[in-house]
DNA sequence: ATATCATTGTACCAATCGGTACAATCATTG
DNA sequence: CAATGATTGTACCGATTGGTACAATGATAT
């Protein structure tokens, strides 16, 4: 029997606390604060600091999709793929009160040092949606485009539900793309 | 005749260099390195420092977006103003190459200091281009529904071209929401 | 030429930054 | 029990943070 955390306990919560700060903004204070553990513990289980910790969480963000959308997509059904990722994205992102890490780290400097993890996590999570698309029809290069429309345009949705603190409009996007994406189903 | 800078003068600078860097990642010594200016400088053009500088850019952008892009929206010919639209958009923001600011500041902890200009921001574009879709004929849902989708499908082709350090990327996004846009205006 | 006010560089401030060192404590195992 | 290794709190480090104070310099107007 372990103590109360190890390793995998923090992940998630460092994942919140870069969610709501971003890179630079979180402190090891507030990560001290926030999670109860003190320097000592953080080092001992992130012995290269606060990038090994936004690592730590970019990689488990990286297995939550393969498994949960990326996978299905380029395996399952691929209408029931599709609809599925839209209930998921809606979860995980609680509708838009919370925002996509990988995005936020994409826009600033903070990119040059995990350009890898956030350059794949978009190549894949386009690639998984466009070979869905294939595979219910369509050619590589309208599957490419609804693809990149859909992942940007869930990105986007995220964007403006923060900036408008309105979880509706976060929902009604989505609604639409699932339109656009129903249209080129059928 | 005033010196070599004046407030106005130094806005647009500040204004790149918050986009790279993030508003907690910007720091003065970096605003110093890259201005030229000094602390006595800054702080006598900036009396309410780091949060003034933010301020003043985020009116600056307020005031371009307003005659550039709004104002056209709401009073010329819709499909003339759209289709310039889409070409602003991608000159002002590099193809890609810059981000929104605006969009940057809402994903973080940011935006509890900024909110209102935030919010303002796209509230007003939305509303613009939901008026030149309105004139152009369609019913206010499908307007407002349509000029969310424009708005988010930029902000979110801003994020996958960083993310992939690709332009062409935002260069197709803004081809495919323009034919969306020119399906629903014909 | 002098007075005035805008502009600037520099020294300085307390607070916080990310990170290290290490002794104390804890649970586990032999 | 003793030994071991994982876990933790605390003190401490130099560097940097945003910000202030102020004297020196610059330009301008009378």
């Amino acid at each position: 029997m372990k103590t109360v955390y190890e390793r995998a306990d923090i992940v998630p919560l460092l994942a919140e606390i870069f969610r709501e700060l971003g890179y630079e903004g979180t402190s090891l204070s507030r990560i001290t604060e926030r999670t109860g553990l003190g320097k000592g513990s953080l080092y001992h289980f992130f012995p290269g600091g606060k990038e090994e910790m936004a690592n730590a969480v970019l990689a488990e963000i990286d297995a939550w999709f393969e498994q949960a959308i990326y996978r299905p997509l380029r395996q399952d059904d691929a209408r029931q793929a599709i609809a599925a990722m839209w209930v998921n994205v809606n979860d995980y992102f609680r509708s838009g009160r919370r925002i996509c890490l990988v995005g936020a780290f994409a826009l600033d400097d903070t990119r040059e040092r995990f350009s890898a993890a956030i350059g794949d996590y978009f190549i894949r999570w386009i690639g998984a949606v466009r070979s869905a698309l294939s595979r219910a029809g369509y050619s590589d290069d309208e599957a490419q485009a609804l693809a990149e429309e859909g992942v940007a345009g869930i990105q986007g949705a995220l964007v403006l539900a923060r900036a408008l603190g309105d979880e509706r409009i976060f929902i009604r996007s989505l609604e639409t793309l699932a339109k656009r994406f129903e249209a080129a189903t059928r």
